[in-house]
RNA sequence: GGUUUCCUAGCUCAAUGGUAGAGCAGUUGACUCUUAAUCAAUUGGUUCCGGGUUCGAGUCCCGGGGGAACCA
């Protein structure tokens, strides 16, 4: 007889589920071929619950096992489904011997089980499904991370969302709120007569912006294409077209620095209302935000997680021009007379880097960016912005050097800009060509033929939502509200 | 792109240049109201990869890969 040489497995985890697996398969069950038919949530079933009558209710609850408690006889388990979490309890006197055996060597932490049982009330308070029948409708091949620490290195939480959300709460309810923001702003909007509509992703000229765009080919057409770096575009061709309140809430694409604020790709919400103007932006993105607040957050203020300072949603907004905050800063109140070697030494003064070759706006504008808008954490409308900043506004009628336009700042960071839309072709065509002039950008003549068959005075506002959803909840990170940020790829 | 820093068991983390360890998870056993359950026993390592220095490298040096923070 030779010994026959039994390799320890009991080490290797993904060895040891595949064992049990291979055993379920042998006596003829196969959990991947099974299902359930839930019929509620956790915490749905919860709510089912009547104080003082135990086991007088029947629920169906399925959901990934979190937590394992054999005791001999009886255990308790945890589930967690899209709800949440729901404690289960195993009796082997109601199961009998043979599933109460599966029941504790064939399952393991991570597996998706079904149960049907009856709702009661434990010792120490817990609603809980005592089960009279149960299945398996997956196995989890793979261990789940540590349930204390749960998963910490970024990267794992990043490449393996899911781990993060079965196991960080946090991060679940980080990015489930993130779900529930852009739902509302859908309803907010609905219930405003905006019609939601779909534009190209894929563009042959990068507008409506100014930054980078990647570059894709279509074979067929043999054309070059660039992913949109912005919404702008093709929704004031619907104003043009008769869809007088139209938004879009699509991915804008630009190749350029990856951040914890910038990921190459991010979502944009654009609101375009026709007879509108920048004023009526501000109104409507204030009960946009608050709306928000108070459906989704359910509250009126928010602690800002940078500067520890509480941001209060309620109340009047601050609004404020460029120029009054420039020179504030600055001070100096010729600022703006200065000549381009005065502001280059004015900007250094203020401890920036200034390069001579950018534009005096260029200069004035480092300070608002390095020095002014990070410092404005209470909700703060900046307007008469230089129209050097967007060529896509209506100039001021009083200032011809500024334009109707503002830029909302909450928390230090720019969260949503609007303008009083351009609407004159031949201003626009100008505007287009003195930019295209300096940045050697192609002038969109397709958007400017539709500007010469009218479009309406308008209102245009544009909310970054991965920013928007980093102020709400609190987020470090963009990648922290994005399910799947951009990371090279892994070996 | 630059600077700094990190990468050790499935996960969370230890380890003066000198025998790679702990907790959780896993495995075996006990336990019929647990809450990070408890108790007993126990398995588990290409220390990110490739070189180098050294009697000896997880640790020091060089190159590469990936992550993070700050800067651009």
């Amino acid at each position: 007889m030779s010994e026959t040489p039994s390799t320890d497995i009991s080490h290797d985890q993904h060895a040891v589920r595949r064992g049990k697996l291979a055993e379920m398969r042998a006596t003829g069950f196969d959990p991947f071929r099974a299902n359930v038919s839930p019929t509620h949530f956790s915490q749905d079933a919860k709510a089912l619950y009547v104080e003082g009558q135990d086991n007088a209710v029947t629920v169906t609850v399925a959901g990934r096992l979190v937590t394992f408690r054999v005791q001999g006889g009886s255990s308790f388990v945890k589930i967690q489904d899209q709800q949440g979490v729901i404690q289960l309890y195993f009796r082997k006197d109601v199961l009998g011997e043979e599933r109460y055996q599966f029941f504790k060597k064939g399952l393991d932490l991570g597996d998706i089980i079904g149960v049907t049982g009856t709702l009661f009330l434990t010792k120490t308070g817990e609603i809980t499904v005592r089960v009279d029948a149960f299945t398996l409708v997956s196995k989890a091949l793979r261990p789940l991370p540590e349930k204390w620490n749960g998963l910490t290195d970024s990267e794992q939480i990043y490449r393996q969302r899911y781990l993060d959300l079965i196991v960080n709460t946090e991060s679940r309810n980080r990015l489930m709120t993130r779900s529930k923001i852009v739902s509302h702003i859908r309803r907010f909007l609905e219930d405003r007569q905006f019609l939601e509509v779909e534009t190209p992703v894929l563009q042959a000229i990068a507008g409506g912006a100014a930054a980078r765009p990647f570059q894709t080919h279509h074979n067929t057409l043999g054309v070059d294409f660039v992913l949109r770096i912005s919404l702008e575009l093709y929704l004031k061709r619907m104003l043009v077209g008769g869809y007088d309140r139209v938004f879009e809430i699509g991915r804008n694409f630009r190749n350029e620095g990856v951040s914890r604020r910038h990921n190459p790709e991010f979502t944009m919400l654009e609101v375009y209302q026709a007879y509108s103007d920048y004023r009526g932006m501000m109104t409507l993105v204030q009960d946009l935000l608050r709306s928000i607040c108070q459906n989704i957050l359910g509250v009126s203020e928010i602690k800002h997680a940078a500067s520890g300072e509480v941001i209060n949603f309620g109340g009047e907004w601050r609004e404020v021009r460029y120029k009054d905050l420039i020179i504030e800063k600055t001070g100096d109140a010729g600022w703006f007379s200065r000549s381009k070697e005065e502001k280059v030494a004015g900007v250094q003064k203020l401890g920036l880097y200034a390069d001579p070759k950018w534009e005096e706006f260029e200069l004035t504008n480092e300070i608002f960016g390095k020095l002014i808008e990070p410092k404005l954490i209470q909700p703060t409308f900046v307007t008469h912005l230089p129209k050097e900043l967007c060529p896509l506004a209506k100039i001021t009628p009083d200032d011809p050097g500024t334009i109707d336009v503002f830029e909302l700042i909450i928390g230090g960071m720019e969260i949503a800009p609007a303008y009083s839309e351009q609407n004159d072709p031949d201003v626009q065509r100008a505007m287009f060509e003195a930019q295209a002039g300096e940045e050697q950008q192609k002038v969109d003549q397709d958007f400017l033929l539709a500007l010469e068959h009218g479009m309406p005075p308008a209102g245009g506002m544009g909310i970054g939502i991965d920013r928007l959803c980093i102020l709400l909840t609190g987020a470090e990170s963009i990648r922290d509200v994005i399910l799947y940020p951009q990371l090279r790829p892994g070996s």
